[in-house]
DNA sequence: CGTATCATGTAACTAGTTACATGATTCA
DNA sequence: TGAATCATGTAACTAGTTACATGATACG
């Protein structure tokens, strides 16, 4: 089944499995990102960091500073990065949100580069779609149409436009790194 | 308060004061938004319109029609176009995720051209900071930077980029619409 | 005759927020 | 002394999903 549910655990583990972190940093962290993914309250990150540990994808220990409170830091198991590969190596469903594709490029230092790669792919061609759509969406537009409708379709024709144009930049970046083989032709 | 929160029951009440639908419509309508707000269940889009009546926003009547099955159509009340405008004219949040912006636009036919227009530059002011505290990230990045780090920065500046040009367009085009009397001089 | 679309709904559950509580340190 | 930042946490509540149930009509 293609990943739909965005909860905060993948985005958590995900960010963990890039670098160890307490709760504090990943809030932190999150919180410079507000706008595109919402980011949690503490009152469900730190339940969500104690069930990851409850569960061993993640271990925590205790670090001591002067003059400044203790911190838990967290870092991700053999078993979370298992879960973690296995949550992201689903194939993209086609509503996919922004904020799933989000979470998708946080966790991408966790994955192969030919996994990035076909993964960019899938969500290039939807994004396409996407476009097309909207694009007929627009020319379909008449004077009965209301002003939030005209504006939502003029926004998001913007957006999709935008991520297009990121994602063949980004790809064929991508495709030089990882198959260098074509310019040794 | 600056709104965060970013639940159904406004932006169906927005939908209903462009014009009167079902649950089935509404659902339909956001179903094509999706990857952008992340659209709801029936499980928690039928319970949102009972509150909806029962707190005398909107009213529903039942449309009989013929080889097909009944409709529940709601049209908002005018208490309930007075709770959408108090709801609207809140402060723009520093923090506006796309998806709240994204439910203001949806509702935005509900509001006069000035509000609009006041609330589309406040926008415009907050994403060119973002834009600009994701340009000093881009050239903070150095080496130890994550590849996960690294593509979202690069993302989130495209799409802020976008949106800035768009907000450009779409203000320029306003204050033309709002303002007629500077083409007059 | 089975499946798809139209159309509504409820119940059990999960995920998340809000509001609170704690306690140290630093800065004006 | 009072506020701000660092850092963690819990409890009560709200919002949401998933999975089910219903029943008609249309299509092949």
């Amino acid at each position: 089944m293609a990943h739909k549910s965005a909860n905060y655990r993948y985005l958590v583990l995900g960010l963990l499995a890039q670098q160890p972190m307490s709760g504090y940093d990943i809030k932190n962290l999150l919180s410079n990102l507000s706008w595109l993914v919402s980011s949690p309250s503490f009152g469900s990150l730190y339940p969500t960091l104690h069930a990851l540990q409850r569960d061993g994808l993640v271990t925590m220990t205790v670090v001591l500073r002067e003059n400044k409170p203790p911190r838990k830091v967290y870092r991700i198991t053999t078993a979370g990065n298992e879960a973690l590969r296995a949550w992201i190596d689903q194939p993209v469903a086609a509503e996919t949100s922004i904020r799933t594709f989000l979470m998708y490029l946080i966790t991408a230092g966790a994955c192969t580069p030919t996994a990035l790669l076909t993964h960019l792919q899938q969500r290039r061609s939807q994004v396409a779609m996407r476009h097309s759509a909207l694009e007929r969406a627009a020319s379909a537009q008449d004077a009965t149409t209301g002003t939030g409708q005209h504006l939502i379709i003029d926004y998001a024709l913007a957006l999709a436009a935008a991520e297009l144009a990121w994602l063949d930049q980004a790809l064929q970046r991508l495709s030089m790194t990882t198959l260098p083989a074509y310019e040794q032709v």
